[in-house]
RNA sequence: UGGGGCGUCGUCAAGCGGUAAGACACAGGAUUUUGGUUCCUGCAUUCGGAGGUUCGAAUCCUCCCGCCCCAG
């Protein structure tokens, strides 16, 4: 990080979820100097125990212990709304629509680096900082989106939305420190919750099971049939919202061997299975774009999901989308999902996976 | 009711006198800031039922029950 004093006294907003990760980043910004304050999304959602969250409600009160350890203000902001309309709803009709959604990803895209972001710098902060292991650097008068030094925590998939002229508000204090050095920096310090556990499951899911909100909200989603890819019936699904591309599990299906979910059939309220080597596609589309560098070099690498080595790729321009080849077919190729691309170290940019091919 | 065949875990299926393989499914765990994948572990004291032969049977014999096929 940047010790220079020209950090000295430039105000930071910190994004506090109550986890070791962004307590530690508030931790090093103190230290590096910077006047930072703490804030923590009220997202709205019920804690259960045994659940370690990103958003819920004792992730508050730690957030708020961690801040006065660090003697620092700490603030509470209601995105309960914005989290419903743009993260919960757009999650639920997804999956009704046979899509795979990927709601941290919105959360990120919605709520911290845009309704977050704006707020902060509305409020006269000079940056915008959370948790997450990834990179910001600087080259001449462009900014750019890294991998972390933790390699093995990666996260940078979740954070193409972010927009390239935000870059420059964005501090990501953990981008070159290792996940153990972090939780070494916690107990050290005295934080309370240097061994809290890793986050899991989406933060607004009860229980680990996603299918409960759709029932809280009368949202049904019929059973239908499981068909080979030659159309014919092998059993019956409980409805399409229980399904991903890719999925084996839940399938209730005994054949010779272990059977996948190919594809959906959405008017016919179908889904089509098959087996694992039915599951690669050479390439896909993906809209809802944002782009981070300018150009794209001929090849780039590009995950489609989040801890995947990235592939090989080219990719092409077509009316506001972008055509993506393998150079080696990928395995289970999701729309709803996020592509992101890479050239070595750089996150060029992403999109939604609309369809694979 | 003349002849033939078959009944082993939820499903498919090895075993053919020596003390129940495997696959799929399912369950639990590990991994993971989505979902899924993957990995690990568990999963028939029992072989349609009842007797008998044998040191010992799912495997041999008898009867019964239930399916399937071919003849009528």
């Amino acid at each position: 990080m940047d010790n220079s004093e020209s950090t000295f006294k430039k105000k930071v907003l910190v994004a506090m979820s109550g986890g070791v990760d962004s307590s530690v980043a508030a931790l090093m910004l103190k230290e590096a100097g910077y006047s930072i304050t703490g804030v923590t999304m009220c997202l709205g959602i019920r804690q259960d125990e045994d659940r370690a969250s990103c958003c819920g409600g004792d992730a508050i009160e730690d957030a708020k212990r961690v801040c006065g350890q660090l003697e620092v203000p700490h603030f509470v902001f209601d995105f309960a709304p914005l989290m419903e309309e743009r993260v919960i709803r757009k999650f639920m009709e997804e999956y009704l629509e046979g899509r795979t959604p990927n709601p941290c990803i919105d959360c990120n895209r919605y709520l911290k680096f845009d309704a977050l972001l704006s707020r902060a710098r509305g409020m006269g902060f000079d940056y915008l900082a959370t948790g997450h292991y990834a990179r910001i650097e600087r080259e001449d008068h462009h900014w750019r989106l890294l991998k972390p030094k933790d390699r093995n925590k990666d996260q940078t998939y979740f954070l193409y939305p972010i927009k390239k002229e935000d870059l420059p508000h964005i501090l990501f204090p953990l981008g070159d420190m290792k996940k153990e050095d972090v939780r070494a920096r916690a107990h050290s310090a005295g934080l309370h919750v240097a061994q809290k556990a890793e986050s899991q499951d989406i933060c607004f899911v009860p229980q680990g099971n996603y299918r409960r909100l759709f029932e809280e909200r009368n949202l049904t989603s019929l059973p239908g049939d499981i068909v080979d890819l030659s159309g014919k019936i092998l059993g019956r699904h409980t409805g399409i919202i229980s399904y991903t591309i890719g999925q084996r599990g839940g399938l209730g299906i005994s054949a010779k061997k272990p059977l996948y979910v190919l594809r959906f059939d959405a008017a016919k309220n179908r889904v089509i299975v098959g087996g694992k080597e039915d599951l690669f596609a050479a390439g896909l589309i993906a809209g809802d774009l944002n782009l981070l560098a300018d150009e794209f070099p001929d090849e780039v690498e590009a995950k489609i999901r989040y801890r995947k080595k990235p592939a090989h790729c080219t990719v092409k321009k077509e009316d506001g989308k972008l055509r993506v080849t393998f150079q080696e077919a990928q395995e289970s190729i999701t729309p709803g999902q996020a592509v992101v691309f890479y050239a070595e170290d750089e996150v060029l940019g992403g999109g939604v996976i609309d369809e694979s091919f």
